[in-house]
DNA sequence: CATGAATGAGTGTTCATTCAT
DNA sequence: AATGAATGAACACTCATTCAT
């Protein structure tokens, strides 16, 4: 009865461990140590390996935290079954307006993208976690000059071209919405 | 008349470390103990040291060493003068085809994109060993629909296509070649 | 209620490494490793780290403990309100018996003095730690032919000469007692 | 013939190198690394040891020289069959006022004291070397109290208190010449 | 003899992980 | 379960000395 004040549970203590493993991977790297995540998320050493395993572990569920949550954020608010160039664009949009909202997180996945830490499962998931942007997608692959290409091909240059946005957007944040818009035209190009 | 001159320092040596240096890279990522490289260029491990004051040295140098060789490779027996479709899908699949025939070096080249070792005077030397290559590419953006987009971005959008087409290439070897197509029509209808 | 304490840091853990730093310094001077020192005070070489944060750190720690170890060693038992010469003599005699009975920890606090690692903060803790010693000098001093020399010149010529008499008492252990008595006499000649 | 600019002699790159060394020793301690040595001496590193076999005898010379120097610059200009207080006090005034010229020379051989260099035929001549310092001292130890007190004990004493003065008239150089006359009285009644 | 590149054992320190409490 | 001290294998880098030239 006198709990009005829970202790913190099992799942804020994850999450604040994934956030300040996400912080600490763009200021030192994947380098960065174990001992160093759990100060900044304000936990004993020792009781990051009560939530994660190992190192390599967290490092994985991290990665693919990230990437769901990115492809969460792409298609909020778009219906599936619905398509056209302007739902293709709200996504697109929607993306890209994640990566600038949670810059870090997205410089975290870059290098995460490159870990030898990830695992082919992980990045399998990831990919799964990705597949309803890739349904998106498929409908304009379909009818245009892409048709014959491989998915998986078509969704790593998109990929691609999403993180040349991406990163480019960071560089001039000025003229963010423009190359916002730029990239997103010349992807439409491409695929269509 | 340097009659009397000490062990002179082998150029062959330096090219060894470099190479083993891919190689681990390759294998065990960034974190590659300068000691393996030591090893694996057959060499003992004080005598990197002599050739690299630290390992971000040698990580620098190796990257835009493998920058410029790539940057090289693209353009080889392109007049630069002259330009067509004909030319620009000439570079792009002697760009490709160095990516195959030295997918270490390309992986390895991944990976240092993306450390904290390489220094923005090595990431502003690596962008002008690419200078030719932009210029071939300025060609067609000028004329196209991407003529208001400025050239930086152009840039990356093309490198992150070139690298979405290698990685592509590489998980399919026997498509490769028409990978190696869909990627350049891709890039192409996206400029022009 | 403390029922979940982890492993506590034991203190004589500590007191073992210092006592090791101690033997190691007298055998292989300040150039002795780290890791020697731990196998000394039968540790893993990783555990001195939780101790000592720095090699330097625990020089100066040790320094700082043997100087005011020897400095409680001498004015032991003796009042500092009263004085006279028999009570300056047994604080003589007390002091040279401290650097009889613990010749390593004179020997390696000998090497500690000149070392570059011990800071001036150290120094200057060392310093004060002395200070009770002073205390007493001061009283002979002050009626004798030294009484316009500064304090701090009498410190040190009194240490000196107490660092050259411990030094020839333990090269002819033989003659200890006599050249104990024959340092006291010329410090006495010298301060009154 | 046209040799009018002889190219530098053996002895002077020997003594460039002990220079050097003094000057590093002051600013690095003892772990000055030779290759160091070797660069304030303006000479390539391999030399060094053409001059000197290892760093330990290069050590063990230097200390030598040093000593013997500041034993020579000691009873410079004073005649050893003569004998009085003011001829001890010239000695002194020598003495004090080679360390406060040489001021790295003294630091050095500071170091050079508690070194595991210096091997004990190094002492033995380090200290044959200051003999001639010790029979002046001898004439005045005869006639007073510590006739009786053996000759290297007085030397001992002597020197840890020259030492002092030394030190003292470092840190307070606006005094020097009255610590100097200081030190000098609180031997002379040590001694008489 | 002189040189300076080469060598490889050795160093202080880090850090993922374990484990006594 | 939670903690934080303990562990020991690594690691990047140093340096006295050697040796090819």
């Amino acid at each position: 009865m006198l709990l009005l004040m829970p202790r913190v549970r099992r799942n804020d203590k994850r999450s604040a461990i994934l956030a300040a493993a996400t912080r600490l991977i763009v200021t030192q790297g994947l380098s960065a140590p174990t001992m160093g995540i759990a100060k900044e998320a304000s936990i004993p050493n020792g009781s990051l390996f009560t939530y994660f395993p190992t190192k390599a572990d967290l490092f994985n569920q991290l990665y693919l935290e990230l990437k769901t949550e990115m492809a969460a954020a792409a298609i909020e608010g778009v219906q599936e079954t619905e398509f056209s160039q302007e739902h293709f664009f709200q996504v697109w949009r929607n993306w890209m307006h994640w990566a600038v909202a949670f810059p870090e997180k997205r410089k975290a996945l870059t290098q995460l993208n490159v870990s030898d830490a990830i695992t082919p499962e992980t990045h399998a998931a990831a990919h799964k976690a990705m597949r309803p942007l890739g349904a998106l997608m498929e409908h304009c692959r379909a009818a245009g000059p892409m048709s014959k290409v491989p998915m998986g091909f078509v969704a790593m240059l998109l990929n691609s071209a999403a993180d040349a946005t991406m990163d480019f957007m960071r560089k001039e944040p000025k003229h963010a919405k423009k190359h916002c818009k730029d990239g997103f035209d010349a992807v439409w190009r491409m695929m269509t």
